[in-house]
This record gives C-alpha cells, sequence and structure tokens, in this order.
RNA sequence: GCGGGCGUGGCGGAAUUGGUAGACGCAAGGGACUUAAAAUCCCUUGGGCUUGUCCCGUGCGGGUUCGAGUCCCGCCGCCCGCACCA
C-alpha cells in the first residue's frame, strides 16, 4: 500500500498555489471583503508552538472565508524593533539589524513550510525605514493634532534595560521583559494622549461583541473610569486650599483627618523646612513600588500640624497628613479620610487614634447602637449624622453632596481615569526615532517632512551602558530647521508598541508614498478577525485602539475600531521531566519504557511534572520545524486543531501527532482505494439514491454542522466530524452506481471540507480524484436542507425520568402514536409495573415521560 | 481582598442550550494478518454487582422540574486578571 509522501507533495502544493497567485489579495468593490490577521510576529530566530497554533487557526479562517466567496486579505510581517536585537548584539557582536533580518529570512522560510494562505507580497518589517518614516509622519501628524505632547514626569525606570517603561509594562512593579525592580525617575518624556479618548475607549468596549468578554472586562479595569467630586479643603497657615478627589462624597461628614501623597507639591513645600517630615518621605520613596513593599507596607503618616477644614462642616479641625498609601498619579494626590466607610482610612484612623464617625446607617441596623468596629462599611444604607444629607440612600446623598458643593463654590463633579497617558520615550537604539530636534532658540521643532526617514545610523556602539544615539559621535548634531543655528536631534526612541498600533493598516497599502492610501483602508479596514495571544488583552490591543481613532482624527482614515472581531487563543504546553537531582531534562532526553520514563542516556528514573508552557528554563519546548519535517505541516495543523478548544491552553503530546498522522494516512488510503472505482468527476448523477441515502445524509449535515463548527472557532468539534464521515465512508459498500455517486459525493466533500485544515493533503486527493482545477479555487459545499432531516427518529422513552427503552418512529408522529408506541415497550411495562398512570410528557422527536406515582 | 473563568472516564474533550451523559480522539487490553516486527484491520474499554437494556455516576450539599452536566441557593477546589485607584 502506498503512503502519502509528505516531503514530495507539501512543497509541490505551495509552489502550485504561489504560482498560481491564489493568495495574492487586490481591493475589487464587487466582492465581499474579509481581512484575517494574526499578530505578527517578533523575528526571534525560529518559529515556536504558539506560532504554530496562530498561524494555523488564522489561516483555518482565511482558507475557510475565501471558499465562500470572500475577497480575502491575509498578510504577514515582523515586529521588528526590539530589545532582543541589541542584547544579542552586545552578546554576539553582531549589528541588530543584521541579526534581526537574519532571524526573519530563517523565521519566513519556517512559516512558508506551513502552507499559510498568505499574500507574502504584503510582507514588511516595521524595522525597515520604509516603514518607519511613516511612523514618523504620523507621529509629527499627532504632534501637530495636540496627541503627542513633551513634559518632564515622574516616570518607571527600568535600570537593567536602561530604559522608561509605560504603566501597562510595569508588572507587579517590574519590568515586563527584564523582570528588575522598577525606579522611580522624573524625566522628559513623550506622550501620547491616550486620555483625550479614554471615555470612548471605555464606552465602546460594548460595541465589541465579537470580543472575548475577558479581553473587554480588562481594559474596562485598566480604564478605570470613577465618578466623584473635586473638593476644595481651606487650610491652615494662609496656604491655598486642599484639593481632594473622592467618589463618596457623601460621607464628607464622616472626615477625620486629610493625607497628602509623599510626591504632592505641598508635602513638598513643607518639608523645605521640616527636616522629619523630609526624611519621612524620603522613607517612603525608598520603600518603592514593588509587591512585597506594598503588600507587607503598613499605612503610615506624618502629621504636619497644618488643619483643614470640610466645607460642610467649617468648624471641625481636621489634621492633615502625608501619608504612605496615598497615590500621587491618580485624582489630586491627596484624600480626605473618612474612616468609617474606607478600611485604609480606618486602618490609618485606628493607629494614630483618629476619630471614626459613621455616617451610613446599613438597612437594618439601628442608629443608636451602629458601630464600626475593625471593619469599614461599605454597604448601601441610609445616611445619618449628616446634617442636611439625614434619611438619603447613598445613590441620593452623592448626588446631593455634589449639588451643594457646586452650589457652594467649594468643588464639583469630577469623573477621573485610572489610565495614564502613554509614554512613548524609550532610551534604545533599536527603534523608530522620534523625528524632532531640540534648539536652545525655537525650542522643540519637528524633523521637516521633506528630511524624514531620520534614519538610524548603522555605526554605532553597544559596549557602553545607556543609549547608543546619545554617544554617537554625530548623529545628533544637526541645525535648526528654523533658525539654522547648531541643534540636537531627540536621541530616543518610540516604544515598539507604537510600530504594532498600525501595522495592521500599513497591511492595506504596504508599498504607498504615504503612511496609508485611503482607498484601500476604506476597502479593507476594520480587521474582520484577529487572533492572537491573551497576554496582549490591554496593552497592544488598547494602543491599537487609541492609534485608530487618532488616525481618523487626522484624515487617515473614518474607523473608531481596527478590529471587529478578536480571537484569544490559548498557550501550549508539554508535560516536565526532571531527572534524580531535580534538573530539567528535554523531551528528547526522557525515554518511556513500560509507561515509566527513564532518561535515555543513563537509564535513571524521571520525575513526570505537571504540563506548563513551553519554556526555555524548564526545557519543555518542542520545535515545531522538527516536527514539520518528520510528520508535515498538515499533521502538525491537524493536531493543533483537534483535541482541545482553541481558546483554552493545550498540552502538546507525542501520541497526539502521532495520531494526527495516522489519520493523514488513513485519509490518504482510504481517499484512493475509492477513487479507483468512483464515477468520473462530472458524470450525469442517476435519480434514484435509494440504500445510498443514509451516506447521503450523513455528508449532508456533515456539511452543515462543520461549517457551522468553524463559525464558531469549533475546530475540535469539527475534526471529530470529519473522523465521523470518515468513519462511515470507511464502512460504505457501494451496491449499485447510486451508491459509487453518494460515495463519491462524500469523499469529494470529505476532501473539500478538510481542505481549511490540511491543505496539501486536500489538494493532492482531490487532484487524484481526477479534478485538473485546484482545490483551493473550489467553492465551499452547501448542505442540501432536504437531506438534513430524517424520516425516522429515535425517541426515548423515561418512566419517572429513568431511561427504560428507545423507539424508532417516523419523523414528526403524533403524540397519541409515540405515547401508545411507548407504553407497548416490554420495558416500560416492566417498570410501570403495578403503578398508577398519573401523566405521560411527550415532546416531539425527543422523549416520552411516563410519570407514575 | 476585588473581578472573571472553570470543575464530566486513565487523558484531551462532546452533549441539539432543560430531554438517551461520555460523540470524536489519545492511551490501555484482546484478536486477525505476518516466520517475526512495523504498518493495517476488527473487538472491548465510566464504576459496580446479583450480567439486568439492573444499580450508581458530571467537585460537595440543598432546591426548582415529569425530567438537571445544563437553571437557582450555599459551600469546596483550581486557573487567570487586577490589586493601597480614595
Amino acid at each position: 500500500m502506498s503512503r502519502y509522501n509528505v516531503k514530495e507533495c507539501e512543497p509541490k502544493w505551495q509552489r502550485a498555489w504561489d504560482e498560481a497567485g491564489c493568495f495574492s489579495a487586490a481591493e475589487d468593490p464587487s466582492k465581499p471583503k474579509y481581512y484575517v490577521l494574526e499578530m505578527f510576529p517578533y523575528p526571534s530566530g525560529r518559529i515556536h508552538m504558539g506560532h504554530v497554533r496562530n498561524y494555523t487557526i488564522g489561516d483555518v479562517i482565511a482558507r475557510y472565508k475565501r471558499a465562500q466567496g470572500f475577497n480575502v486579505l491575509h498578510p504577514m510581517g515582523w515586529d521588528a524593533f526590539g530589545l532582543p536585537a541589541e542584547n544579542a548584539a552586545m552578546e554576539k557582536k553582531v549589528h541588530p539589524a543584521k541579526w534581526t533580518y537574519e532571524n526573519i529570512a530563517v523565521m519566513r522560510e519556517q512559516l512558508k513550510t506551513m502552507g499559510l494562505s498568505i499574500d507574502w507580497a504584503r510582507e514588511f518589517a516595521t524595522c525597515s525605514p520604509d516603514y518607519y518614516r511613516h511612523q514618523q509622519r504620523m507621529f509629527l501628524d499627532f504632534l501637530e493634532a495636540g496627541l503627542v505632547y513633551r513634559k518632564e514626569s515622574w516616570v518607571n525606570w527600568d535600570p537593567v534595560d536602561q530604559t522608561v517603561l509605560a504603566n501597562e509594562q510595569v508588572i507587579d512593579g517590574r519590568g515586563w521583559r527584564s523582570n528588575a525592580l522598577v525606579e522611580k525617575r522624573r524625566l522628559a518624556q513623550w506622550f501620547f494622549k491616550i486620555t483625550a479618548v479614554s471615555d470612548d475607549l471605555l464606552a465602546a468596549l460594548e460595541g465589541l461583541e465579537r470580543w472575548p468578554e475577558k479581553v473587554r472586562v480588562m481594559q474596562e479595569k485598566w480604564i478605570g473610569r470613577s465618578r466623584g467630586a473635586r473638593i476644595d479643603f481651606k487650610l491652615s497657615g494662609g496656604h491655598d486650599p486642599l484639593e481632594v478627589f473622592t467618589t463618596r462624597p457623601d460621607t464628607l461628614f464622616g472626615a477625620s483627618f486629610c493625607a497628602l501623597s509623599p510626591h504632592h507639591p505641598l508635602a513638598a513645600k513643607l518639608a523645605a523646612d521640616n527636616p522629619e517630615l523630609a526624611d519621612f518621605i524620603a522613607e517612603c520613596d525608598r520603600l518603592g513600588t514593588s509587591e512585597e513593599a506594598i503588600e507587607t507596607a503598613e499605612k503610615k503618616g506624618f502629621d504636619t500640624g497644618l488643619k483643614a477644614y470640610n466645607p460642610f462642616q467649617p468648624d471641625i479641625e481636621l489634621p492633615v497628613y502625608v501619608a504612605n498609601f496615598v497615590l500621587m498619579d491618580y485624582g489630586t494626590g491627596a484624600i480626605f479620610g473618612s474612616a468609617g466607610h474606607d478600611q485604609r482610612d480606618l486602618d490609618f484612623a485606628r493607629k494614630y487614634d483618629l476619630a471614626v464617625i459613621p455616617v451610613v446607617l446599613p438597612p437594618d441596623a439601628d442608629a443608636d447602637s451602629f458601630t464600626i468596629e475593625d471593619e469599614a462599611y461599605l454597604g448601601p444604607g441610609t445616611i445619618f449624622n449628616s446634617d442636611f444629607l439625614d434619611g438619603l440612600e447613598v445613590p441620593a446623598a452623592i448626588d446631593g453632596a455634589i449639588a451643594r458643593l457646586e452650589q457652594d463654590g467649594s468643588g464639583r463633579e469630577e469623573i477621573n481615569f485610572r489610565l495614564r497617558d502613554w509614554g512613548v520615550s524609550r532610551q534604545r537604539y533599536w527603534g523608530c526615532p522620534i523625528p524632532v530636534i531640540h534648539c536652545d532658540t525655537c525650542g522643540t521643532v519637528p524633523v521637516p517632512a521633506e528630511q524624514l526617514p531620520v534614519e538610524l545610523p548603522d555605526d554605532i556602539t553597544l559596549d557602553q551602558p545607556g543609549n547608543p544615539l546619545a554617544h554617537h559621535p554625530s548623529w545628533k548634531y544637526v541645525a535648526c530647521p528654523k533658525c539654522g543655528k547648531p541643534a540636537e536631534r531627540d536621541t530616543d526612541t518610540m516604544d515598539t508598541f507604537v510600530d504594532s498600533s498600525w501595522y495592521f493598516a500599513r497591511f492595506c497599502s504596504p508599498q504607498a508614498e504615504t503612511p496609508l492610501e485611503r482607498g484601500a483602508v476604506d476597502y479593507w479596514l476594520p480587521v474582520d478577525q484577529y487572533i492572537g495571544g491573551i497576554e496582549h488583552a490591554v496593552l497592544h490591543l488598547l494602543y491599537s485602539r487609541f492609534f485608530t481613532r487618532a488616525m481618523s482624527r487626522c484624515g487617515y482614515m473614518a474607523l473608531d475600531e481596527p478590529f471587529d472581531g478578536l480571537f484569544t487563543q490559548g498557550m501550549i504546553g508539554h508535560q516536565t521531566y526532571q531527572g534524580p537531582d531535580g534538573a530539567w531534562l528535554s523531551p528528547a532526553e526522557v525515554q518511556r519504557v513500560d509507561g515509566e520514563r527513564f532518561e535515555t542516556l543513563d537509564g535513571q528514573p524521571v520525575s513526570t511534572g505537571r504540563v506548563e508552557k513551553m519554556s526555555k528554563s524548564k526545557k519543555n519546548t518542542i520545535d515545531p520545524a522538527a516536527i514539520i519535517e518528520t510528520y508535515g505541516a498538515d499533521t502538525a495543523r491537524w493536531f493543533m486543531l483537534s483535541d482541545s478548544p482553541p481558546d483554552r491552553d493545550m498540552a502538546w503530546t507525542d501520541s497526539g501527532v502521532e495520531g494526527a498522522y495516522h489519520f493523514v494516512q488513513r485519509l490518504w488510503r482510504q481517499v484512493l482505494d475509492a477513487a479507483d472505482h468512483l464515477p468520473a468527476p462530472g458524470s450525469t448523477r442517476p435519480e434514484a439514491f435509494g440504500p445510498a441515502d443514509a451516506l447521503r445524509r450523513l455528508t449532508h449535515k456533515t456539511i452543515a454542522a462543520y461549517t457551522n463548527d468553524l463559525e464558531q472557532f469549533r475546530f475540535n468539534r469539527g475534526v471529530a466530524r470529519i473522523h465521523e464521515l470518515s468513519n462511515a465512508l470507511s464502512g460504505f459498500k457501494a451496491a449499485d452506481e447510486a451508491g459509487r455517486w453518494a460515495q463519491r459525493e462524500a469523499v469529494e466533500s470529505l476532501v473539500r471540507l478538510m481542505a481549511p485544515m490540511m491543505p496539501h493533503l486536500a489538494e493532492e486527493l482531490w487532484s487524484r480524484l481526477g479534478h485538473e482545477a485546484l482545490l483551493v479555487d473550489q467553492p465551499w459545499p452547501k448542505a442540501d436542507p432536504v437531506l438534513l432531516i430524517d424520516d425516522s427518529v429515535t425517541v426515548a422513552v423515561q418512566v419517572g425520568g429513568k431511561l427504560r427503552s428507545t423507539i424508532e418512529v417516523p419523523r414528526d408522529s403524533e403524540d397519541e402514536t409515540l405515547r401508545e408506541a411507548a407504553l407497548a415497550e416490554p420495558a416500560v411495562q416492566r417498570a410501570i409495573a403495578d403503578k398508577a398512570l398519573r401523566k405521560v410528557i411527550v415532546v416531539k422527536n425527543r422523549i416520552v415521560n411516563i410519570v407514575v406515582s
């Protein structure tokens, strides 16, 4: 028996598709478009299993939509700027550009072996001046539109990577790449004004119906809108009033102190002639922002001696503290403490022996006896101890308090966001240069359009810490474009998340002389289906949403949301192995004998750990290139789609891959066996089908259900249906011409349906079935509705809710017929025995339940 | 602590959205073919026993219903995200 020759067939069909130009996309207003995009890869060196899963899912969708008649755009590119290139440059003494482009070359070839339906003519790398010059152009447009600005601010400084990080890039107080404890520094930085659209970014989340709920919730939390009031507290000692922000103005009558952030300007002012306070502030800074520090930090305060006066109770003196738990970058950097109804305020009040005045009475509590002990009361209730607010429910009291503050002129309603503007300056070489020039006379001057791109110099030295662009002997020295006097370029480069915030739009017209071509983006955008990892739920996906709005404001497009549908795939894990000494072992170093695992080299017993995300440190990675080399791309793709739902984490197993490979070979044999005696393609179908009807029904049911599975990303269910049809075919023997026709229909449908998942095998089988034209150009099969409905159905018969029998009856039999047939079953009679019939529930085509007493 | 998700055989997972629990696959066991192995094909496979179309069974305890993996209430466990946001 012949075997399917993967090594011959896969390259053969890849060439055939390529030569026929199957996947090159062009605008065609007469056809509905469909833009499928997977998150583009960082060129780290080799593709990994996460890529294989990501691009397999995307390719299934792209090929399926194409077969359905959509004009599909499915491009690929490289997120090519970033730190690893600089690190590699330092370690291996190779230029970041060389390292990056060599990696791209390797990964491009690896991706091509997967047989993806990609329009490679649109490929680009973000590190190319042909890409980043347009990014510089847009940066300047944003600057002009007021969406970019420069300011000095406290920033997150990563001492290992020697660069600034955006808030989004600080995870648990550590740099997202280096994992180093982040420090606070004050630097002049460029910012994208993402807060200008906070409200819209939040409100529009609701319209993203084809996004995972989880991602929308994460973005909602990140944007963090809260409604409250900004209130002026008069201060003693002739100071300006203290502004505080609160979401609970209803608790103002419970105020017992005020507290400032250690970074608050007033704190600094007071510290100037109060050394003890200065010491306290310094101590707060030392504690830092690390997770441990925050977790264990006790609430601490320093009494400034100042007094504050609540606008509703101007006669009561409130002490003013500087407190370590008050954040400078939220609200106004100052709070009032309402100890009864905020846990932090309560902890603080107990520690410094301040008043605790409850002002919200829980629904069933008694005003005379209600007290606060160790837990603040945060729930709903009625206001008391609060003058004009007494008797109001909390929401009404909030409104009432705000109204009174506005009336008095001592405060106003305010909406606050957690979201901060996006700091994009990075003190690194391998990124897009920020196209501005600093002139002593003219200040910050944009680089004139005709001087773009500001290109990175090639001759750099990476062996000293800090920014190579700043060290470069000549690069930064230029004449001011305005006055002509000597000036300096900005030596920072943009955060690489800027590069990935608009690449999806650039794919629409990758060769355009302008950043984007209006006709192309209007036709292709938004991306209809975006696919990638959940790890970008906030960062990349939020930045892209901002960028799309910013690009629209600057006239590049007329669109708010870049990604109509989003699918986040799960991670790929593998079992972990450890030797007797606890050292991690790679799967290749482990052998299985009689169900036990041993080290291949020395036969030492191996302990098997849980399935964990593939990582170099645990040595549980599998190189996809090796898998494709051995089994072929179709096997790898099929296994990726087989068992686990695509949004869930999955485990890579040898036996799973082998199972997929066996199925590839089985399909090959099955279709070839059948091909020999099937009627030729194009001959006429006999009138009567008779005995072959069951196969025809299954074929059409499979088409309908499988199509539905693909629409819903239920690939594992689809795979099972292919198995089912294949199983039915292997038990099928054609008795006559009609049978052979049904068989041909089943086989060809099987091949057409599996094509998005296993494109090479399907194409080969299609040609072996006698077809001249490429399968990839064949339309998606349509299910015949008549064949989806069975003539007879199996109805379950229960007695008292327990299954006792099943009956085979004509479809849509009358209730009475079902009832009688059910009662006639011997097993049913036995179950009823001498009990009285109470009632019989009949659900047409489904079930009969006989209730006895 | 807050928010979200999940809990079904040895394993990955199905279950028409309240109607025959365990589709499909993996693993395991048995058999056929073969001098043998590989490959392939066939059969068995949730647990139990009294082998009956019997009993039990979808994390645990209750409830609603003719009927619950699915809905409601209360627990337990795991995973993910956020975390001094006033």
